[in-house]
DNA sequence: TCAATAGTGTCTGTCAGACACTATCGA
DNA sequence: TCGATAGTGTCTGACAGACACTATTGA
């Protein structure tokens, strides 16, 4: 800033300060990404009428090494220094899924002690949405074992208590994550906990319960849910998951998979209006009325 | 889980597996936590029938030592190896304002290469609101050299243009932190660009002026605000920014500070009625109508 | 014909923006 | 009295929930 150079109270420039600076004066912790790679896949169904159901897929991969050898854990792994955290959950996500260029969100920073028990772990998590028709890797074809898992998130049991100072309230959510074609069903529940304590208002998640999850991962699906969930409320995140062309049935039918709960038809076409564009394509052999397809309208911003 | 030791391809037990384990076998990033502690204060006001104008204020710590000596920064400071992300934050927290018990809530972790120069770091930030009434330590008591510095938030261009494939806006925002008693003012411009190609959204921040201000930190500063704002809409998380009781007039003045746009009196009040709840008390000697002083009605929860 | 989905019209209640209005204090 | 803030009443328009209704297809 400063034609003059600077010295600190040891006489020294800031040069030969950065020339002197010893980065392993005392042990680091290891910092990971972990990503939250979701998708929308169709389920089969036997009546040649009925659409399609949708079901929101994690992906997972099976572990070989020590520790959790054999569970299911994300996809992830250690930031090395010469990258950015950002670069790191690319590459990630490039070495599962072969797509470069796709949505990508930091969610949360995980740094509670015992997290993992090689080391000190540090863990960013990003979540990844992928429209399934862009997908070029199917589930078990990486060397890792990976593998679609279908999420059902549930929420198990609410609970208020008033307080001296305050309230608690506490949530069960439980997560269920399924794959048919390896006959695997893991498991989780994760209590959240909210105390307001006069002004303060703290929030804490807690494993109850992890069968077949490896390390904290179950508290991050948790949390990417519930991010999803605000997130797909008020932004247009949602066409992440959406194919080039899709009808507004098929919209609404991954809005409800997100958000857990039906629409109506009508208010939701009303407010999903000039998100989308319509085409003159129009499904076919459908078994019913066709339906228009409509396109993601891109000149929109959210800032 | 099982009860027999499962082993993985180098025939290894889980226990032989970690104790064999070596942390140091490539070098790691330094962690750091930031953190964004604001307040509220009033400003004086010449006419005594006026009420004060109310600013946001925000914490920094002039640097004693290299990079960046002489300029002001956000506190903070190396996470240990032996304290989780949150310890370190709130340890940071309380070195500076010597209050334990305080709302704070982890924003974003920042990864970049060259953040810093001395050596990788990668920084988890923090924000904190403390309520002035409760702030023991004054500016300028900390050996540090620790002050409130008024922060001003404007949007100083707005951008869009329409591309082949989608759009991009950008948004030029000034932040301006002045101290009126060490007569200092720092000032930053942060650039937001979002792309929307095709169905990828792509979100980046720049750094295209920092006088002043330490690091990336104008960074911070910057989503810490547009956080607050959004958490602001839809949280109660003010109050934490409030005294014990306080008129809804002050309240207005809190949420119009935040948000940066006057509200109309009739429908904030509506708004608000089931957060807050009215005491006996009124305010005297104001000069005009005394008004009543509501509290904050703890029996809610968000979750 | 009928089961299923596609798509529209409209009533209703809620709520925010707008603004006029009344109330109360102290110099 | 008047300048300032405190606080209320009510009109209006936007919009979401609810639901009835019409349209279209393929076996």
């Amino acid at each position: 800033m400063s034609n003059q150079p600077i010295t600190d109270r040891n006489g020294m420039t800031e040069e030969q300060f950065l020339e002197a600076y010893d980065t392993n004066m005392y042990e680091h912790p290891s910092v990971t990404v972990d990503m939250l790679i979701f998708t929308v896949m169709d389920r089969e169904q036997g009546n040649y009428r009925k659409l399609p159901e949708k079901s929101l897929q994690l992906l997972l991969i099976k572990r070989g090494e020590h520790p959790y050898l054999g569970q299911w854990a994300l996809p992830g792994g250690f930031v090395s220094v010469d990258e950015s955290i950002e670069d790191a959950a690319r590459r990630e996500l490039f070495s599962e899924t072969n797509i470069a260029n796709i949505y990508m969100e930091q969610l949360y920073t995980w740094g509670d002690l015992g997290r993992d028990p090689r080391t000190r772990v540090i863990s960013c998590s990003y979540m990844a949405l992928v429209d399934r028709t862009h997908l070029h890797v199917q589930a078990g074809e990486d060397a890792d074992d990976a593998a679609w898992f279908e999420l059902t998130y549930e929420v198990l049991e609410e609970n208020r208590e008033e307080r001296a100072q305050g309230c608690e309230a506490s949530r069960l959510i439980s997560i269920i994550l399924h794959n048919e074609i390896k006959n695997e069903t893991l498991s989780g529940i994760v209590r959240i906990v909210e105390t307001v304590q006069g002004h303060v208002r703290k929030l804490t998640r807690e494993i109850l319960q992890s069968s077949g999850i490896a390390f904290d991962h179950v508290t991050m699906v948790q949390y990417a849910i519930e991010r999803l969930r605000n997130k797909v409320e008020y932004t247009d995140i949602i066409i992440n998951l959406m194919p080039e062309t899709f009808t507004l049935s098929e919209l609404q039918r991954v809005y409800e998979i997100i958000l857990g709960k039906d629409l109506l038809a009508a208010a939701f076409r009303r407010k999903i209006a000039d998100a989308v564009t319509e085409t003159d394509e129009y499904t076919k052999d459908a078994g019913h009325r066709p339906s228009k397809l409509y396109r993601y309208n891109m000149n929109r911003n959210s800032i």
